[in-house]
RNA sequence: GCGGGAGUGGCGGAACUGGUAGACGCGCUGGACUUAGGAUCCAGUGGAGCAAUCCGUGGGGGUUCGAGUCCCCCCUUUCGCACCA
């Protein structure tokens, strides 16, 4: 590749200016004088910079990876700047399936191997610069750290939120794996190709799902990107409808089937009923004839894995034999059995609307099933056959449903509910999609779920006095066909005694999901060193909640949904004043390269040591702010690094030509002071804002202004730009500022301030239009009046000249614009 | 299919509540200093035209004195979710 970084050499110039010395001595600087340690206890004006932790992988720091902690850094030192006490602790996310096939993949073990990988990724983090305080890591894979995992999971278990139950995983038979969802691509294990099934194993879950409405309702009071809140909500996928009963006499007993549907309007036209292949009365429905093709259906549903099940196009069923009665027409209707209809969404069962819902449209063309007209298009002909599905409800009429007939959709949606209720046949109710999260994994790079199974006394909590569970080293890491993780093979750490009664009992062997680490991480940070909580309250109460994150919307829906739901356990248990982690979150943008996304087969990924190597790590930060906006993300090209490293060598350069004029304040000229001061409200206005291209944009502008003309720039017109520059820049700020005679760091001296005043322009260009089309500008006093303006312009005659006569009407906005209409 | 974005010079990208479109940077052109320039500095740089001027923010309508910005209809693109009843 043309572009490759290290390929050319730089001869360096006289300026003095040399990147890596001046980095290297700040780095070690910041280390020996504590400048980025935080006294969690002490400080006055707490502020909680965070960014999101990474998996530390083995290829070393992501440059995607850099430039998000990079615009969490610039924030944080920002605040600093401001004067709050800025936390900005970082750790490793490092227990998970990812590191686990890595480290089955190059054959070594992940407990020799993520050390290696966070040492590496720490060292790369401390090069590029993060005013990150060393002295509160965090290591999920730390015994110390998941211990209090461990107990999350029991505090969980004591509220009744976490259970066990049988759930249907991916399976790979020949990987003899569980595979997550992503990991099956068009049916097949992605690793090796074979078709993946399913099993049904038992495992641990949490009722995140009781909390949906707060999750939900608790979005709109939060400073959060929109899009981030709006990819929650759509995950929690809130609908309103009715819980409808459908009535089945079966073996001279009577039983109901209750159904959700979004659309009780529609139920005159329910002429079927469609199960789930798990639902619970599948099997005591069935009857006689049809018993072995419903057995051969559901096997053949089991085979299937759970991607492609949802993905199938055309429709599949049986018929169980069974009738049920619809409560508004009261036909008897056929109930089938369907792989459409999904166990973990409503109750397992629809009925089917096939007039009015493309998917019952489709099964019941497929099963010759009867299509019941009970919506129709205002002025429409009601008895016109359907040839699809009528889904459109804004302007429908109700028809063929008795007295009900002729009322408009929402109407009648109210009046069919209050008939059902009457007839105890059903009742509204609010339905989410969110499931309730699966935390067990048939892993091993985990923290143990602490659980003991015994005879007598069932699934028994580890006591917190036993924490951690320590994850054994065990050579032999690799799943198996059993379905258990890998620690199920080990005996000796596996039978323990009953912590309640005794007796000899099996642990837990699963682990954890790597969701549950993250899920908390930031409760542990200001706390880590305490050994006798998992958050100090005192210290908590001090720090929490987060007051800025920053991260990835990849993540939108996952780790920033699990944290707000431990957040609020906790809270409801007490542990905790606050219910929602984070009060402002910013989900970053994604950097391409060249136009094209970066990957390792294309051999287009940036690796930030080279670049850093080859033009500092303030060259490389400032870049990547200044390539595009920070939430949306950039095209990275190489070419442009050179700029923002020419603004860093002016900067350099005019600061120490303005050290040369000594104690004197050298020239004073207006105009650069008055760009100095519009530049501190727009880089100021700027960095709260996540602008930071502009920002960058807006110090070059200065330095442009600055270095007009060949002049040398006085002190007082060089020490603001320092401090604007730092949050970028940190180590040249740094530097310059000790060369300007401080002695504390630039970090802890303040924003610049601003001088309204001084910003102010003396003379303005009013943009002169003559019907609407700009004809040219006029210098003049910012507080001209229209009278004068107006007059200034009927003297300019290659303006005048395009209206011909007075104008008709004049439209003025003071300080800025004139349009003259003829 | 549903939901979220995004379409502006050769390129990355600016443009506050509608008010000089193209800030800033890259690249390019010319010049200065130079043995040299891949260093630095100066000037220029949306398109057409000698010029006055005209045309320009994906396409088509509309509102307005005035639209990149607001409204309606399309097109393209990208990212989520995807049989959610």
């Amino acid at each position: 590749m043309m572009d490759n970084p290290v390929n050319r050499t730089r001869n360096d110039d006289e300026s003095g200016y040399d990147p890596s010395a001046v980095e290297g001595k700040w780095q070690q600087a910041w280390l020996d004088r504590r400048t980025n340690t935080t006294d969690v206890a002490a400080a006055p004006d707490p502020f909680y910079a965070l960014m999101m932790f990474p998996y530390p992988s083995a290829e070393g720091l992501h440059v995607g990876n850099l430039f998000a902690f990079v615009g969490a850094d610039v924030y944080g030192r920002f605040q600093r700047l401001q004067g709050h006490n800025v936390f900005e602790p970082f750790g490793y996310d490092a227990f998970g399936i990812h590191s686990e096939n890595y480290a089955l993949k190059v054959g070594k073990h992940p407990m020799d191997l993520i050390p290696q990988n966070i040492a590496n990724f720490g060292r790369q983090v401390a090069r590029a610069g993060l005013m990150v305080d060393w002295s509160k890591s965090v290591d999920t894979t730390n015994p110390d750290y998941y211990k209090w995992t461990q107990w999350v999971f029991l505090q969980l278990l004591r509220q009744g939120l976490a259970y066990k139950k049988q759930a249907a995983v991916n399976w790979c038979p020949s990987c003899k794996t569980v595979l997550a969802n992503e990991q099956v691509i068009g049916g097949a294990c992605e690793r090796c190709d074979t078709p993946v099934e399913q099993r049904f194993l038992s495992q641990w879950f949490f009722r995140i799902s009781d909390y949906a409405g707060r999750l939900l309702a608790n979005l709109d009071g939060l400073d959060w990107s929109e899009t981030t809140k709006t990819a929650q909500r759509n995950w929690i996928g809130r609908s309103e409808g009715a819980q409808i009963s459908f009535a089945v006499r079966k073996n001279g007993a009577d039983h109901t089937i209750p159904v959700f549907t979004t659309r009780p309007d529609t139920v005159f036209g329910a002429t079927y009923l469609v199960i789930a292949p798990e639902h619970p009365m599948v099997a005591s429905l069935t009857s006689g004839v049809y018993r072995s093709a419903v057995d051969q259906y559901l096997a053949r549903s089991a085979k299937q894995d759970l991607v492609t099940r949802k993905s199938n196009t055309e429709k599949t069923g049986v018929f169980t034999g069974a009738h049920a009665i619809n409560p508004a027409t009261g036909q008897e209707i056929p109930i089938w059995i369907s792989d459409y209809v999904l166990m973990e969404y409503g109750t397992g069962a629809i009925m089917a609307v096939p007039g009015h819902d493309e998917r019952d449209f489709e099964f019941a063309k497929v099963f010759g099933l009867p299509i019941v007209r009970v919506v129709c298009a205002e002025g429409a002909e009601p008895s016109e056959p359907l040839d699809e599905a009528f889904t459109e409800n804004e302007r429908g009429i109700i028809v063929n449903s008795g007295r009900f007939d002729g009322m408009t959709v929402s109407t009648a949606r109210r009046e069919i509910m209050k008939m059902l209720d009457e007839k105890d046949a059903g009742h509204p109710v609010v339905n989410y999609r969110l499931h309730d999260w699966c935390i067990s994994r048939q892993r091993y790079w985990g923290p143990p779920i602490p659980i003991i199974y015994c005879d007598d006394c069932g699934a028994v909590p580890v006591p917190e006095k036993d924490l951690p569970v320590v994850l054994p080293f065990v050579e032999d890491f690799k799943p198996d066909d059993s379905g258990v993780s890998p620690l199920a093979r080990h005996e000796d750490w596996y039978r323990v005694p009953c912590p309640q009664c005794g007796k000899m009992s099996r642990r837990e062997t699963d682990v954890s999901d790597t969701f549950l680490d993250s899920a908390w991480y930031f409760l542990r940070y200001p706390s880590v060193g305490i050994d006798e909580a998992a958050f100090d309250s005192r210290i908590t109460k001090k720090w929490l909640p987060v007051d800025s994150y920053i991260g990835g919307n990849e993540h939108a829906v996952l780790h920033l949904l699990y944290s707000r739901f431990v957040t609020m356990v906790l809270h409801d248990m007490g542990m905790l004043e606050f219910e929602e982690p984070f009060t402002r979150f910013r989900a970053h943008g994604l950097i391409i390269r060249n136009g094209a996304k970066m990957s390792k087969s294309k051999g287009n990924v940036v690796i930030p040591d080279q670049y850093i190597e080859k033009w500092g790590a303030d060259a490389f930060r400032t870049y990547l702010m200044f390539l595009g906006p920070f939430e949306e993300g950039g095209d990275f090209r190489d070419a442009s690094i050179s700029g923002v490293k020419r603004f860093l060598d002016r900067l350099w350069a005019s600061v120490t030509s303005a050290v040369d004029l000594s104690a004197s304040n050298g020239a004073h000229d207006p105009d650069v002071t008055r760009k100095l001061h519009q530049t501190i409200r727009k880089v100021g206005d700027d960095i709260p804002k996540l602008s930071y291209n502009t920002a960058v944009a807006a110090m070059m502008e200065y330095m442009n202004v600055l270095r007009r003309g060949e002049r040398s720039p006085s002190r007082a017109e060089v020490e603001p730009l320092v401090r604007m520059v730092s949050p970028f820049a940190p180590h040249i700020a740094e530097e310059l500022w000790e060369k300007l005679g401080h002695t504390e760091s630039v970090f802890d001296t303040g924003w610049p301030s601003f001088d309204q005043s001084l910003a102010v322009a003396e003379r303005i260009d009013l943009v002169v239009q003559v019907n609407g089309k700009t004809r040219g500008k006029l210098s003049v006093a910012p507080d001209i009046s229209q009278e004068d303006a107006v007059a200034a312009v009927m003297n300019e005659e290659s303006m005048s000249k395009f209206l011909g006569g007075m104008p008709r009407k004049v439209i003025f906005v003071p300080g800025r614009l004139l349009n003259l209409v003829g």
